[in-house]
DNA sequence: ACTGTTGTATTATTCACTTAATACAACAGT
DNA sequence: ACTGTTGTATTAAGTGAATAATACAACAGT
């Protein structure tokens, strides 16, 4: 798991959200174990502290938990991550819309765009 | 024009995000005169060296120029105006695909979830 | 020439994020 | 019981963002 991170935001945030994300999806199976503090630390290249935070958020957003002291375990309600889920997407996909209408495209011209940017992308990745 | 800021990433690179969007879009016209700084400040309820900061860089992103002392104009540059809302708009949709298959959702699935926001956007607006 | 309006510069203070260096607490495995 | 691994807490220092309070510089309009 490997971090890259923008200066104009903090970095335990974005940690948090890079879980967040690879739990909601799946790529961090429930109930399976997570690296300890240290460690996940050095793999960011980040200072233990710093980590230590962005865990205790993702366990107060409960994607997390903490067994003292065997360690931390994704959380293993799939409903509850279900429903993150379709709350993440849905608050990203209502953000993206209210940008792009901001720059000056309509609904209509959007979806336009967005097909042709996805054939776009399935041409270049293969 | 009103601000609403969240507390994880600089305000004024907000400010210079809500600029750049209502110029790009044209909401704020090529040649049109900038209110003053200070104006600005008491408007959006920040310090007026914080939106200093967010002139300043809008003006080093040729989005808006100065003209001591009669104060500053947005951009006459119709053609870089609309390059640079095609690279924003780009930007905008790539990133955006990406936390999407980041939480999961692959290219064919994607069309049908916008189209299903939109229509209910629309629904919900009348 | 004067005055007001404009942008700009300076200095200080406060606050949150980050790093750093430790120390402590709880338990699993032996 | 001992040892190592785990999470947690504490204190200090450095950095940048934001606020605050001024002062200065340049010009337009009169």
């Amino acid at each position: 798991m490997k971090f890259q991170f923008d200066t104009n935001s903090p970095i335990y945030l974005q940690i948090v959200e890079s879980f967040k994300s690879s739990i909601l999806s799946g790529e961090l199976a429930p109930n399976s174990k997570v690296l300890p503090v240290r460690d996940l630390a050095l793999e960011a290249g980040v200072n233990p502290n710093t980590m230590q935070k962005a865990l205790a958020e993702l366990e107060r957003l409960e994607l997390v938990r903490t067994e003292r002291t065997s360690g931390r375990f994704i959380t293993d309600n799939n409903e509850q991550i279900e429903k993150m889920r379709k709350d993440v997407a849905d608050a990203e996909i209502k953000s993206f819309i209210q940008r792009m209408e901001k720059l000056g495209y309509d609904k209509n011209s959007l979806l336009s765009i967005i097909e042709k940017a996805l054939k776009q992308e399935e041409q270049e990745c293969q």
